[in-house]
RNA sequence: GGAGAGUUGGCUGAGCGGUCAAAAGCAGCAGACUGUAAAUCUGCCGGGCCUUGCCCUACGGAGGUUCGAAUCCUCCACUCGCCA
């Protein structure tokens, strides 16, 4: 690749690269990079839209560049009160390496082992000691950190900043201090932290980090950013139908924007594709590309063969689960049989369920929501909830 | 230290002492439709039960006033901004 094709390569998908000059007379020497991420030591499940950094770190490192998985444990360990929630209980050095491994089992699915460093700041901004927090603080300005603008609007807005939260950024910028970074990636949300990192190179007298982010991946609603606490997320270490089902579920319009963050599709690709090829085929693509990646190609193949079964065609799913419930003389309520089935988390849920249409019993719409089944030792019913919860069950 | 504001269902956020299991939006779920767990439309959305209704729990916590309180009073806890 020339140095443009690299160019090309690397900033594909990005939001900000600052400055794509100072990335090409970096890349232009001809030596390998120093690129940082840093990661939240707290919350070792990756997911979907975590890995549109991570896939841009493995381009780094197809390139042959050092690529440094940072693991934020120093602030991790102090605990970020900013939530209403209690003080988030700080972590214990073996937490953070059990965390640690859990990343690593995750990440390397997509990252290459032997070329990824896993490092801990803490190592670094440990040993400052207070002295040298306060000497870095001295190195910026309570001006400056205003400009970000979260701060500003909380400032402005007379919402709480805590200190140490103005201290976040110069903690993070001074990672790129202690490694020498010759790029830190994050989130568009990063922007300004990775900036300071910038700034603050220059103080110590170090060439300044290349900045470059990346676009936060809306989740499964289509509008909230993809996060475990919004249960809007792809896990990538969920199961291949989980994850199939999950992709057909985004919306046609933010099906590109996977396309372009999730896989390695060039935007040329994804333009012929856009024009050329049928949303549902597009997006059942996408969806075996994404399980191809974090399982294998069967796994994709399976797992699409088992969608089409059940939501194309309202077959049963091949793997069905299948259950046990005490027999009884007397005929047991439906609504409660599919909550002790796990079907439904409530007898009222169920019930409501069944009042909707939602519930067959041996391919039988249920009607009324006070049907009641025998029970006798022996029987089996096969029970479909919703669109897709399925479970044989059986009375013994 | 001082004078205040606020704490409502997963979230945001209304709420006159009764008609409030609590508006509205978001998320979620179901059905219809379909090209998909897209889009759109409709409905549901605290729980229990011997289910055309009855009961329990719920509006930060504890008391109180009242026939009756998310709504009034007192105390407590927590959160926040302001003035020192």
């Amino acid at each position: 690749m020339t140095i443009d094709e690299q160019l090309d390569f690397l900033g594909k998908g990005a939001v900000n690269l600052v400055e794509r000059n100072d990335l090409k007379a970096k890349l232009q020497r001809g030596k390998p990079l120093t690129i940082k991420v840093g990661f939240d030591p707290t919350a070792p499940d990756i997911h979907l839209g975590h890995t549109v950094v991570i896939r841009k770190m493995k381009h780094f490192q197809q390139l042959g560049h050092r690529v440094i998985f940072l693991i934020g444990d120093f602030t991790g360990m102090i605990g970020d009160p900013t939530g209403k929630k209690a003080t988030r209980p700080a972590l214990s050095k073996e937490e953070v390496l059990a965390n640690a491994e859990t990343y690593k089992q995750q990440v390397y699915k997509i990252l290459d082992p032997v070329k990824t460093e896993i490092r801990f700041n803490s190592e670094w901004l440990g040993a400052l000691g207070a002295e040298g927090m306060i000497r870095l603080a001295a190195k910026y300005t309570l001006a400056r950190i205003l400009e970000r603008d979260d701060f500003r609007k909380r400032f402005d807005g007379h919402q709480p900043i805590a200190i140490h939260e103005l201290l976040y950024p110069l903690a993070q910028a001074y990672d790129s201090v202690a490694l020498k970074c010759d790029v830190e990636m994050g989130g568009t949300d990063q922007l300004f932290n990775l900036l300071v990192g910038r700034d603050l190179m220059r103080e110590y007298g170090l060439e300044p980090q290349v900045v470059l982010t990346m676009p936060l991946l809306e989740g499964l609603d289509g509008i909230e950013k993809m996060s475990k606490s919004l249960g809007n997320y792809i896990g990538i270490n969920e199961e291949p139908g989980s994850i199939f089902g999950k992709v057909m579920s985004i919306s046609d319009e933010l099906m590109w924007k996977y396309y372009l963050l999730c896989t390695d599709l060039t935007p040329a690709e994804i333009e012929e594709k856009k024009r050329s090829a049928h949303p549902m085929d597009a997006k059942r693509e996408l969806a075996r590309i994404i399980i191809a990646e974090f399982h294998d190609k069967d796994a994709a193949t399976e797992a699409e063969a088992e969608f089409r079964r059940v939501f194309s065609e309202r077959q049963i799913p091949t793997d069905l689960e299948e259950s046990t419930l005490p027999a009884s003389d007397e005929p047991q309520l439906l609504s409660k049989i599919i909550v002790a089935a796990g079907l439904a988390p409530t007898n009222k849920e169920a019930q409501r369920l069944i009042g909707q249409g939602g519930v067959l019993v041996d391919d039988e719409k249920v009607e009324d929501s006070r049907r009641a089944l025998e029970a006798a030792a022996g029987k089996s019913y096969l029970l479909k909830v919703g669109k897709r919860r399925f479970a044989k069950i059986t009375f013994s």
